[in-house]
DNA sequence: CAAAATGAGTTGACTAGGAAACTATCTGCG
DNA sequence: CGCAGATAGTTTCCTAGTCAACTCATTTTG
């Protein structure tokens, strides 16, 4: 019985790039006490300034209870400060308190570091291929609000 | 404060599309009551027939604790069978069972469709170029990143 | 207007995975 | 020999994420 080879499926690569890739980010990221998915939600509140929860789930492509759950770690280690809306008592927003605003930059150039660390070597047209690629995934599924740039 | 974007590292869009490729992935094989990370293990021992626990982490880019959760889980539904080594009995060797081998073939299918509502509207050389470059950053893990745990 | 529907957020059960400590088994060296 | 160390596998604890059920506040509707 012969199958189409694992390997001839781009969603097999993905996922074993994308866990290295994310492996080896935590590992630098755990120097300053902070997981990947804390980093990519503090560096979407600093652009942002303040959000409600559900808001940051959809731009991230996360549900809202795993959100919830960031955003407990994330006030815990006092990066992220919650606050109630008293206008309409079922929304909350988040923002960066000054300590998570001071921390982003740092992080921002570990985040640099490791995609050259990945992605460094491969050629302009090469990267632009692959993020082209991608975004267009994203997009055709209307599963996020693309960025605008 | 100016920082690059988030949304310029590939490695952030990976990360973004691979979880979705997983997660639809993951709803199509729920209808077999596989999940993507049992899927991997049946599909490598599919081609193999036996092989220890450690050998399977290596291949996987797993830990080794990984794949013994995996293998209970994958044991307990009968689809693979653990099996002692009488001359060392520090190992194991991990097999398919009728039952497993005879699951694959339609998972295999699942996969191929699963990839191609991805990845099928791409070009073929974009295809190429994208699956060359993740080969590429796998092989060069293998050089001079191999905790092999 | 009361009751139902909607929507935001939380929680609990589950899969997924790494790190590190642990057990059990072998191997190599003095 | 005999014990120190290496090696295979397991287990515990943590982050990460989904789903589904739940609570609570607001809105819609009969």
């Amino acid at each position: 019985m012969s199958l189409s080879a694992v390997d001839s499926h781009l969603g097999y690569w993905l996922r074993f790039v994308s866990n290295q890739v994310s492996h080896a980010f935590a590992i630098k990221l755990a120097a300053r006490d902070v997981t990947v998915a804390e980093w990519v939600v503090l560096r979407e509140l600093f652009e942002v300034e303040a959000v409600t929860p559900s808001q940051l789930a959809d731009k991230l492509g996360l549900t809202r209870g795993a959100v919830s759950k960031l955003a407990d770690r994330l006030v815990e280690k006092a990066l992220v400060a919650r606050a109630a809306n008293p206008e309409d008592r079922r929304y909350q927003t988040l923002a960066l308190t000054q300590v998570g605003r001071r921390l982003v930059p740092s992080l921002s150039a570990l985040a640099d570091r490791n995609d050259s660390e990945f992605f460094g070597h491969l050629s302009a047209a090469d990267r632009a291929v692959i993020e082209v690629a991608m975004r267009d995934i994203v997009r055709r599924l209307g599963l996020h609000n693309l960025p605008a740039d």
